[in-house]
DNA sequence: AATTAACGATCCATAAATAGATCATTTCAG
DNA sequence: CTGAAATGATCTATTTATGGATCGTTAATT
């Protein structure tokens, strides 16, 4: 349980624990330890653990480290491609507006 | 560019971009300014414009916030099936061994 | 083309995350 | 069953992210 934690959604923060979940399963898998995890990651041993139980202050940068040391396969793309889509998307990025003008019809709470 | 950013690997960097990108086009998409998401996420517009840009030192609580609200599906479930999704891997989480023993062939880094 | 809101970047003070050490408990291997 | 190792938790010092303000620039609308 970390010391403080600002408030967010029930989805943002069941994310959270369902990537932990993703990464614990795949250190297990691998057969490593906590430690080893921590190490590889270049984190300390209680990030890791924080990071596993979905405790939503930790550093995208490092549960994303964490995510890809132990195999966890993000936004439907491995290592290789992830370099290539992101690529591929600044193309359709800058046909994007860049500036948004009018609020138009309140914002849509619908999802 | 953020400030300072610790290390991270190719890949983790390039999945908080494809986030990031994801994030900004669903913004985009909803015809919502910086600011507007910022207010909505409890955030200020600096940090959004962080992480639309793929800052990894952003907390994934914020990031993860974001993403819910302009409608990002995290890991192939909805806001309806995140919260079951989490639930039912307890299970399975339960079961798996709950400390690692031996490094089986050390972690060979050799190559 | 002019107007003006949205954007992107920067700086500083403050709040918060992280590292590192330590301790108790659990759990696996022999 | 026993011992060693892994885990989980907690504390403090330090590093770092974040909020809030500001400024120049960009771009959408008229």
């Amino acid at each position: 349980m970390p010391k403080t934690n600002r408030p967010v959604s029930p989805y943002a923060a069941d994310s959270a624990i369902r990537l932990g979940q993703l990464i614990r399963r795949g250190r297990i898998d691998r057969h490593m330890t906590v430690a080893a995890l921590a190490e590889r990651a270049g984190v300390s041993r209680g990030l890791i653990q924080r990071i596993e139980a979905g405790d939503t202050g930790c550093a995208i940068g490092a549960v994303f480290e964490a995510a890809a040391i132990v195999g966890v396969r993000l936004f439907d793309a491995g290592p290789a491609t992830m370099s290539r889509e992101v690529e591929s998307n600044r193309e359709v990025m800058a046909l994007l507006p860049k500036a948004i003008r009018s609020q138009r019809t309140e914002p849509n709470d619908d999802f």
